[in-house]
DNA sequence: GACATCACG
DNA sequence: GACGTACGTGATGTCC
């Protein structure tokens, strides 16, 4: 045994990073003897040996070892005990397999280690300086940013997913500073995953800009008085004790004190016998086999269990193509478009993916289309590519050379996209599907790999390609940024040369179809086959058609609107800097803070975490019953919002080829099944003020036309009835009375024949309290009264309706054992946070109690809007807005009643024959030249 | 780009 | 016993 010194290369892999990625990279696998999960264990075991027989070059190791976290509490959390406080609790699934990664290790003969009351981060530290102090080289396998303070002098990092050696630059690139820096730059930004606090509203980008000003940390905090931005130069004064906390969070302790030295991690082979006795326990076939033959051994003899359930299976394909943008085709004729049209027909799909010139699908131009068929066999089919040079004032808008007629690829891709016998798969596909409906092609049947991912993950993460790459295909796929350009020196895709389009764009269908073949089997695993299917991909094509018709919005009434409101948001601007003797900005909430509170000296001034002062509705309308000045704020501010939200904003919406103000449905926006509608955002069009609702005015049914709206009448409620199952408020629906005035009646002993509107008011806030996972603070500041009084109310509805504290209480127990709560349709929405400690775990609370009962709503309308278009087929009427519980129509006058008959029968009727629910559901119907007189 | 504010259900 | 609190969204303006 040699001692470990120059010529040494010491090779230190994060163990914790390997078992999280194999963990998000595989399906769930369990043991096919005992179903014990093991999906993690198996990716570990193929990336720890893919990693030892990998061909490192220059850089391989003559001494390697596996480094683990061990135990929860570190000397940090003696420092501070929020530290890594909103961790998400470990998956049920993953808990474990953790100690079975530690066997795996040891089974590979590779050194495992840890100790109690260090971070695995800290462990590589000292190894790292040991190693690099003996004369000796590192590689870091890891790309957490916290070990990058460790790089330089001999040590690099190796992130292994990306396939990609961090030297001093990497690390320069990352963070703005070279390593040795880098600990300051962190304890400025702070870090919100690690709970570390920093010092608040400065990010990496000023951190670096500070330490590279001044030098180091202490240099900076000492000399903070000579910062030119007076806010940053306060923040620094006032956080001085919150930075230095922070750094030493984020500094690595390189004196773990370690029972075993560098030369004890020379590279050793496995015991073949042991190894294989491993893997054939742990029933991984395929690893198995392969492993012996590399070790020349027999391959030991795995049973075949019968069985237990048809889910259990071996991994179903480890061996995963690489993505290499060299195997991607790019098509130029007919002849190479129709051998991919013939292997989508062969297989019987093809996932399919759009280039396009703008995100506004009503706007883009196609620029070009991508095909894949297996993982690795992707094309790019480039229709509408322009040569870029900027400079060629006549050539810049010239089709580019080598390209397909834009017709003639859609004449042959047609028949392909409208057969039945073809799945289509996209990422987004509303998106695609919109840009084909506009050249005249009805893209069916389809499966949409990120409404897969909300089916099954919703509330765990986002569900963006990128992401899913990444977590699912441990991927990160090329990014669009350098392609494009940002801000004013952006260009638009048809002006990126083809090759890098092709790259980029073949890639984009490539991830999809693997995403794909990774979710299908999935999602009946997860039992969310049924939600997928009917309540979210049939979605696609109803919210497709109505973003592309439409709603007529009348610009000469928002115009007329903007200049009323412009007018006289004048004469309170000059009313208010009378009152306050000096013109400032009313549409700055610090002023404003400013001037109430400092000058002026009225009572309540909070400060929020920016240190600014805190000047929101409630506490200025407080003030307004005694001053002047706030209540003239507050109108100003009620002027301002709909002016430029609404009045102004709106007119730039309207699309000038149709005259109509097109917004987009997201799907899968919110984690509890309600849609989402942005660019405009029409769900929040004002309604509860009278000036408000005025711009309702501007949404008009076209001549001829009559607007009718459709609401759920306190349809959360009845959902609450049927879940929590209270007998009094099933009752109360059953008989058609005044749900809140019931409330109160049976709250307050009061009968209903005496009841008083200030009675009822508080009974209404108390019943969307419970909906909202009530508190007695939040109670009490809704209705401004003593806490104890609205604690006190609290307590009386629990005992008056002992089913909706029980409903609570085991709703909270279910988010805390599985992970998610569920509607009563079967969605599911994950609560990661319910086991957090600390302020996350009220929140998390709350939104558990509230998911079942809004998500069931959303449930609801989303199933009577799959059903509408067949409901209205032969009436001309078109459904144009969802706006959470209510439905939007444009129906031609003479089809108003029958239209109004059917939308009201599909509705009330929307939850049968899935669930059958206690409460009857009831909607309203208005109808009306426009939007305000409809609704 | 973070934060504060406010529009909706 | 303290903590910080109604649930879910998106758009805008200020300020750094």
């Amino acid at each position: 045994m040699s001692t470990f010194g120059k010529g040494c290369h010491l090779h230190l892999i994060d163990g914790s990073a390997f078992i999280f990625r194999a963990y998000h990279a595989l399906p769930p696998l369990t043991r096919k003897s005992d179903g014990l999960p093991i999906g993690a264990v198996s990716g570990f075991c193929n990336m720890l040996q893919r990693y030892v027989d990998g061909d490192h070059g220059p850089d391989a190791p003559t001494h390697l070892a596996v480094i683990f976290d061990k135990g929860s509490h570190t000397f940090r959390n003696d420092l501070y005990d929020l530290y890594k406080a909103n961790r998400e609790a470990m998956p049920e699934d993953l808990r474990p397999q953790i100690p079975l990664t530690r066997q795996a290790t040891e089974a590979f003969n590779i050194p495992c280690k840890e100790l109690e009351g260090y971070e695995a981060d800290d462990i590589i530290a000292t190894l790292a300086h040991q190693a690099r102090d003996a004369g000796g080289r590192v590689t870091i396998v890891s790309s957490d940013k916290d070990l990058m303070q460790l790089v330089g002098d001999g040590v690099e990092m190796f992130d292994a997913m990306k396939n990609k050696r961090i030297d001093r630059d990497g690390v320069f690139e990352k963070f703005g500073v070279f390593p040795d820096r880098v600990v300051d730059v962190q304890a400025l930004a702070g870090d919100s995953v690690d709970n570390v606090p920093g010092a608040p509203g400065i990010g990496v980008k000023t951190a670096a800009l500070l330490i590279n000003e001044f030098g180091s940390l202490e240099e900076l905090l000492d000399r903070a008085e000579e910062i030119k931005q007076p806010k940053r130069r306060q923040t620094l004064i006032d956080m001085r004790a919150q930075i230095e906390l922070s750094k030493r969070l984020v500094a690595l302790d390189a004196n773990t004190p370690l029972d075993f030295t560098l030369d004890e991690l020379e590279l050793r082979d496995p015991d073949p016998e042991k190894l294989l006795g491993f893997l054939a326990e742990m029933e991984f076939r395929t690893l198995t086999k392969r492993i012996a033959d590399k070790l020349g051994a027999e391959a030991p003899v795995i049973p075949e269990a019968p069985a237990p359930a048809a889910q259990a299976e071996d991994a179903p394909a480890p061996e995963q193509v690489a993505f290499d943008p060299a195997n991607y085709e790019c098509v130029r004729d007919a002849a190479a478009l129709a051998k991919w049209i013939a292997q989508a027909r062969e297989r019987g799909w093809v996932a399919v993916d759009t280039e396009t010139t703008s995100l506004d699908e009503m706007r883009a131009e196609l620029v070009g289309i991508s095909l894949a068929v297996e993982p690795g066999a992707a094309c790019y089919i480039p229709l509408g590519h322009r040569d870029g040079d900027a400079n060629d004032l006549f050539g810049s808008d010239k089709l580019a050379e080598g390209q397909m007629p834009l017709q003639e690829a859609l004449d042959l891709l047609k028949p392909v996209l409208e057969d039945d016998a073809i799945l289509k798969i996209g990422q987004n596909m509303k998106y695609d599907a919109k840009i084909f409906a506009r050249h005249g092609i009805d893209v069916t049947p389809i499966d949409d790999t990120m409404l897969m991912s909300y089916a099954m993950h919703g509330g765990k993460h986002g569900h963006g390609m990128d992401a899913l790459s990444e977590m699912y295909l441990g991927h990160v796929p090329i990014p669009i940024k350098p392609l494009l350009g940002s801000g004013k020196s952006a260009i638009t895709f048809d002006k990126v040369a083809i090759a890098d389009a092709t790259a980029y764009a073949a890639e984009d269908a490539d991830i999809t179809l693997r995403l794909w073949q990774l979710f299908k089997p999935q999602l009946h695993r997860v039992q969310v086959t049924t939600v997928y299917e009917t309540l979210e991909r049939p979605l696609v094509p109803v919210l497709a058609e109505m973003e592309m018709h439409g709603v007529k919005v009348d610009r000469d009434v928002l115009s007329r609107m903007s200049n009323a409101f412009a007018q006289k948001m004048a004469g309170l601007e000059a009313e208010i800097h009378e009152l306050a003797g000096e013109p400032f900005n009313v549409g700055s909430p610090a002023q404003v803070g400013e001037i109430l509170f400092d000058k002026m000296s009225l009572p309540g001034g909070t400060r929020g975490k920016t240190g600014k002062y805190s000047t929101p509705a409630d506490v200025l309308e407080d003030l307004a019953t005694e001053h002047e000045m706030p209540a003239r704020i507050l109108d100003w501010r009620q002027l301002q919002k709909l002016k430029s939200t609404y009045t102004d904003a709106l007119q730039g919406h309207i699309n000038p080829e149709t005259g109509r103000v097109h917004t987009s449905y997201s799907i899968t926006g919110a984690n509890t099944g309600r849609l989402a509608s942005t660019d405009p955002n029409l769900q929040n069009i004002p309604v509860r003020t009278e000036e408000g609702r005025r711009i309702r005015e501007a949404f008009v049914a076209e001549p001829g036309n009559v607007m009718v709206s459709l609401d759920y009448s306190q349809i959360e409620l009845r959902i609450l009835a049927h879940i929590a199952d209270i007998p009094a408020l099933k009752q109360a629906f059953a008989d058609g009375l005044d749900i809140h005035a019931m409330t109160a009646s049976e709250m307050f002993d009061v009968p209903l024949d005496q009841m008083t509107p200030e009675i009822r008011r508080r009974a209404k806030a108390i019943n969307f309290g419970v909906i909202y996972g009530i508190s007695g603070f939040g109670l009490a500041r809704n209705l401004r009264i003593p806490r104890a009084e609205a604690q006190e109310f609290i307590d009386r509805y629990f005992q008056r309706f002992p089913g909706i504290r029980t409903y609570m209480d085991d709703t909270i127990a279910f988010a805390k054992e599985h992970g998610y709560v569920q509607t009563l349709f079967g969605r599911k929405i994950h609560t990661p946070e319910i086991n957090a400690k600390g302020p996350h775990a009220g929140f998390a609370r709350r939104a558990a109690i509230n998911a079942p009962i809004q998500g069931t709503a959303a449930d609801v309308i989303r199933r009577a809007m799959v059903r509408m278009p067949g409901a209205i087929r032969d009436l001309p009427a078109k459904m144009l807005l969802q706006v959470h519980d209510e439905l939007l129509f444009e129906v031609a006058e003479d089809a108003v009643d029958a239209t109004i008959a059917a939308a009201r029968d599909v509705m009330e009727g929307a939850a049968d024959p899935a669930v059958r629910l206690d409460v009857k559901l009831v909607v309203d119907a208005g109808r009306g030249a426009n939007w305000a007189e409809a609704h």
